[in-house]
DNA sequence: CATTTAATCTATTGAATTAGTAGGCTTTTA
DNA sequence: TAAAAGCCTACTAATTCAATAGATTAAATG
């Protein structure tokens, strides 16, 4: 399951990209509107932002804004910066491989094979699942 | 990611569909073989015998041994045991629902169709990885 | 140039979950 | 009736998750 951390992420990256290109938006607004811890969502924006999915302004008027374009931001990215890991085994992960104790031996471990399908199968949905889409499929949702 | 948990109760289970029919297999002998330390192990035993996934024979001689064919045990029916749910939000759990408190409201949260599909082939993967094919393909590996 | 606004950074804390342990109890077999 | 083996309850240690506190830095404005 995804952490709250994620999903907190996750919807602050959509408020932000109804936003694209309207200047710089508040922590506190995007805390208050979403509700987010304002000192949580603090240290997931910076996070966001050392990952130059987001760039901020200090001082007045100042805020967080979407550097990349809606449709170049995605799920995929975001899990990976927020929660780590997608696959199910670290010895089948891409971006956090690491060798799992429980099988002895990886080269025999009849395990592996599916949940390397099971991996593939998700990054291509979170891959295909920008901020954009999700910001066109909520403004369907909300017309029903 | 899944628990160790979960890790060391599929490496027991596939354990216990090599030795199919072949009578009790005691606690100590799996914990040995697989690496498991023993009283955890007895736990995840246990759990999977209130599933009626394995059966025990106590006394002298006794042990643990699947009840069902190995080619009806499948990685999803014991992920959700150990791990509980496998959708990544609780609001798209089929076993688990739960609300979001993240989400305002379900209706119109963009992010929920992604994570239905993902959930959806997740299961598709899992359920198709029985102990008799994992069993299976961990002979072919080994052969090479 | 001082004040205010808002992000930045470091550190800490509390709660929950995960991983594992201890020890006595019960059942079965020889 | 003694030994073997699983059953059950309770506890503890370690890790991760969620959140908070407070001092610092940078930008805008009058």
């Amino acid at each position: 399951m995804l952490s709250k951390k994620c999903k907190y992420a996750i919807h602050a990256l959509v408020y932000l990209a109804e936003r694209y290109d309207q200047g710089p938006v508040q922590i506190e607004e995007i805390s208050k509107k979403q509700h987010i811890p304002h000192k949580f969502l603090e240290a997931i924006l910076l996070e966001l932002r050392h990952a130059e999915i987001l760039e901020s302004k200090k001082g007045k008027g100042g805020g967080y804004f979407l550097v990349k374009k809606p449709s170049e931001v995605n799920l995929m990215q975001v899990m990976r910066l927020i929660d780590g890991p997608i696959a199910l085994l670290p010895c089948v992960s891409l971006h956090f491989y690491d060798r799992c104790e429980e099988c002895k031996n990886e080269k025999t471990c009849g395990i592996r094979d599916s949940l390397t399908v099971v991996r593939d199968e998700t990054l291509r949905v979170l891959e295909q699942s920008t901020l954009a889409k999700i910001l066109k499929r909520e403004k369907q949702l909300a017309q029903k």
